[in-house]
DNA sequence: GACCAGGCACATC
DNA sequence: GATGTGCATGGT
């Protein structure tokens, strides 16, 4: 297994190249948009982000002073905006009054509890958590979502009820816990499924994995 | 018009 | 613990 999974990422970034993950100018903004991402097109996300830096609010202090429902308003384009903007509220809070919305602060804390003190934040999940402790705050968490399970069910790798935790300790288990790595590794499983494992529409048979 | 997208919380059994 | 449901916009 273990040379198996390095050589399906070799496979991926020889096909696809670098995918240069996470497409932000800074660890906060990644923060939101892992909220903001969820269940949702990247693109709608880029929109509301927009939003926020033209209003200038992409900083801790000044987003959490903005009202939800204004909050509600310039994420719009995400989808459940009200929900959204209820779950941002929830992980500022959170962000401010443990760290003082100091990336260097939450970035000190040891991972396995920062990740628990996440998780118990309302609106934040495990994908979006492992999301924010990889891609925001550069810590080795192999982040498991809908294209990887549906890409690794596919080829075998798993079944098709098999849990997050199982599916991420399939990775960290076997490939080096390094940070790059994982950002990468990732990010080339979503562009994989984006073009050749949709969900009603597999184009398996042209798969670069085959 | 149907289906899907870089999920999560909560209710119910 | 498993399963179902609400949340909602924008692209194909």
């Amino acid at each position: 297994m273990n040379r198996r999974l390095y050589t399906i990422y070799k496979k991926l970034y020889c096909y696809f190249g670098p995918q240069n993950w996470w497409p932000a100018d800074s660890p906060f903004e990644v923060m939101l948009g892992a909220i903001l991402t969820q269940n949702t097109n990247w693109h709608n996300v880029e929109r509301a982000i927009h939003n926020l830096k033209k209003e200038k609010l992409l900083s801790v202090s000044k987003l959490a002073k903005v009202s939800q429902g204004k909050l509600a308003c310039l994420i719009k384009p995400t989808g459940y905006y009200n929900i959204k903007a209820k779950r941002l509220n929830s992980f500022l809070k959170f962000f401010l009054k443990n760290y003082q919305g100091s990336i260097k602060k939450i970035s000190s804390e040891h991972t396995p509890q920062l990740r628990r003190k996440l998780l118990s934040v309302n609106g934040i999940g495990q994908e979006t958590a492992d999301s924010i402790l990889l891609y925001a705050l550069n810590k080795p968490v192999f982040v498991i979502d809908a294209y990887t399970k549906r890409i690794f069910y596919r080829h075998h790798f798993i079944d098709g009820n098999a849990e997050y935790e199982n599916i991420q300790a399939l990775f960290m288990q076997h490939l080096k816990k390094n940070n790059k790595l994982f950002n990468e590794y990732h990010a080339l499983l979503v562009r994989l499924g984006k073009e050749f494992c949709l969900k009603n529409n597999p184009r398996c048979s042209i798969c670069p994995l085959k």
